[in-house]
Order: structure tokens, then sequence, then C-alpha cells
DNA sequence: AAGACGAAAGTGGTTGA
DNA sequence: TCAACAACTTTCGTCTT
């Protein structure tokens, strides 16, 4: 089998350190010292096979493409050629056979992209693939997102929804499940639908999928809002200190994750001297400056923080 | 002039009777 | 089903750097 020989970054090209991290759970590769994020589109180098029984689990090898949950019939069918010609290519000239071909490629036609919960499908899935790139996500989302909206065709949740509210509230939900949550404004930008019908159909297809998400924390946006407000890993440390002290305490409870993200990125942009303005962390937060505000008087209060610098 | 501050009203969702 | 409620946003006037 054929070795794809894969680039790794070793060195990052902000500040030159080889001090690299990559956290493969959340497909990002940043660097310890300045926080920059190198890398947030890794692929999934795991084995792509499957194993059912024993006997393939001994022997590894297949034949065929591997599956691929981004096609409608995740790339499993069988194609019937249009050829009148058997499977030595010899011609078939036997009108009895050939008519029977005919029927047959028809009705595969038919059960492929025939009716229109397939044809719903394939049109969902691209969308979820262009989205996907648009925002650099990795396959591994992609597919969990592909799932998600298979689900809810099959549980009939498309009906009375736009396609495009569904597949963007999808890729939201897989990548919150995926632990490279993004918010609903970043989804927002890349979807076809607008911010508010988004997280509403997010809300709708977890209530009838039943689905459970990990509870959301601010500091599981620290390294890429630090990173997109061009700050330090000083920085970035100092925030997240201040995020875990938050969550220790049960300070940050009935707060949107964003928000605290926000403020103690910018309470730690004042401490270190390389601040930014409210409306610079605001715009990449996804929260408005009020917000800020409001989080920041908060945790400046009950952290006794002194911010007279 | 830009940034920070805060009051007040509005939005969309949750909760509990 | 509806009102109360909490979190957050929008808007805007004022103060500070």
């Amino acid at each position: 089998m054929m070795t794809e020989e894969v680039e790794h970054i070793t060195k990052c090209p902000e500040c030159l350190s080889r001090n690299i991290d990559t956290d493969m759970t959340r497909g990002e590769t940043t660097c310890i010292d300045c926080g920059l994020v190198l890398d947030d589109n890794l692929i999934d180098p795991g084995a792509e096979w499957r194993i059912h029984t024993m006997e393939q689990g001994q022997d590894r090898s297949r034949t065929g493409a591997p599956m691929n949950t981004m096609l409608h019939d995740k790339g499993l069918s069988t194609d019937i050629d249009w050829q009148n010609r058997d499977y030595s290519g010899k011609k078939i000239n036997d009108s009895r056979t050939r008519s029977q071909l005919y029927r047959m490629r028809k009705w595969q036609k038919r059960a492929r992209i025939g009716n229109s919960q397939e044809r719903n499908l394939a049109v969902a899935l691209a969308e979820i693939d262009r989205m996907s790139s648009k925002l650099g996500l990795p396959k591994m989302v992609r597919e969990a997102s592909a799932d998600l909206y298979r689900k809810c065709v099959e549980a009939n949740l498309i009906r009375g929804r736009s396609i495009d509210a569904v597949t963007a509230a999808s890729l939201y939900v897989a990548c919150r499940q995926c632990n490279i949550p993004r918010t609903l404004g970043e989804i927002g930008s890349a979807a076809r639908a607008g911010r508010k019908e988004i997280g509403r159909t997010e809300r709708f297809i977890k209530r009838e999928l039943k689905i459970r998400l990990p509870v959301q924390r601010a500091a599981d946006y620290l390294a890429r809002f630090s990173s997109m407000l061009g700050l330090d890993a000083q920085t970035e440390l100092v925030a997240r200190r201040m995020c875990d002290e938050l969550e220790l305490r049960e300070l940050d409870s009935g707060r949107g994750p964003m928000g605290i993200a926000a403020a103690t990125l910018y309470i730690a942009s004042v401490q270190t001297g390389r601040r930014r303005t409210q409306k610079d962390v605001a715009d990449v937060c996804g929260v408005t400056e009020v917000t800020i505000r409001n989080r920041y008087k908060e945790i400046v209060n009950s952290l006794n923080l002194d911010l007279t610098i």
C-alpha cells in the first residue's frame, strides 16, 4: 500500500519555537510559546478500515474504495455499466438479456437517487462539505455532521425546515461533539442560513434526537480566540488560569462560555500589557462589548483583581 | 478621535404555575 | 399556555485617554 508523505510542521513561523503541540482530538496544532494556531485542519491518520468479524480483524486487506459517509450512498453501491457487455467484455446481443439489463439500470437509478430523501441527502452532504471546507474543519467533523444529518432525515425532521438550516445546525452540533467548538456566528458566516435560524434548528434537532452535548467550557475557546487576536501564549495562560479559577469556584454558572472567554482574554491582555480593545475581542469572540464589560466587572470583583496598571 | 462606560429598552429562549 | 425571568444585544449619551 502506498504511504503518502504528510508534511509535518516542526517550527513555528511566528516565533521560530520548536515547541509545537499537536492535539488530535481538537484537530489543532498550536505553538506552545506564542500560542499561534498553526494548523486546525489535521487529517485523522487512523485506520480507515472497520472490523466486523474476527477474520476481518486478522486479515486487514480489503477491496474497493473505503466507505465514505460524505457520499449519499456511502460510496458502497455498484454501478451497472451502460455498455451492453458482460463481465468479460463480450458483447451481449441476446435481446432478452439486453432488455433485462435496461430494466436493471432503470431500477438502480431509481433506488439510488430516485426518491426525494436520497436526492435531499445528496444536496445536503455537498453543502456540509462546502461549509466544512470554508471553515477548515477536519474530516472527522464532516463525517459526524453527515451522520447527524442522516439521522435527521430518518427521523423526518427536515420537513418544514430548510436543508441549509439543518446542515448548518448538524455541523454546529458535530463541531461540539468533536470538541472543536465553533460559534454560531462562525457557522453562520459559512452557511446559507442565518444565525438565529441555525440556533433554532440546532435546539430542535438536539431535542428530537435526544442529543446531550458535552458542557461548553470557556477554556475550550481560548486557544483559537487568543490566536485570532494575535495574543501570545503567556496572555492565553493568564486567561486560562482565570477560567479555571472561575470554573472551580462556580462563578461561571449561568454565563455564556464565549462571554467568559472574551472577558478573561480582555483582562489578560490588559494585565500582560498586550491590550486589545473591547471591540476587537468582542468581534472575535462573537459577543458584544457590553457583555465583555459585564463579565469583566463580575470577574474583577469576584477574583479581587487589581487592574490599576 | 478612539475607546471605555453604563443606562435603558429590545430579543429570543427557558421555566414553572 | 402564559407570564416571569435571565442572559445577551442594540443603541446611545457621556466620560476618559
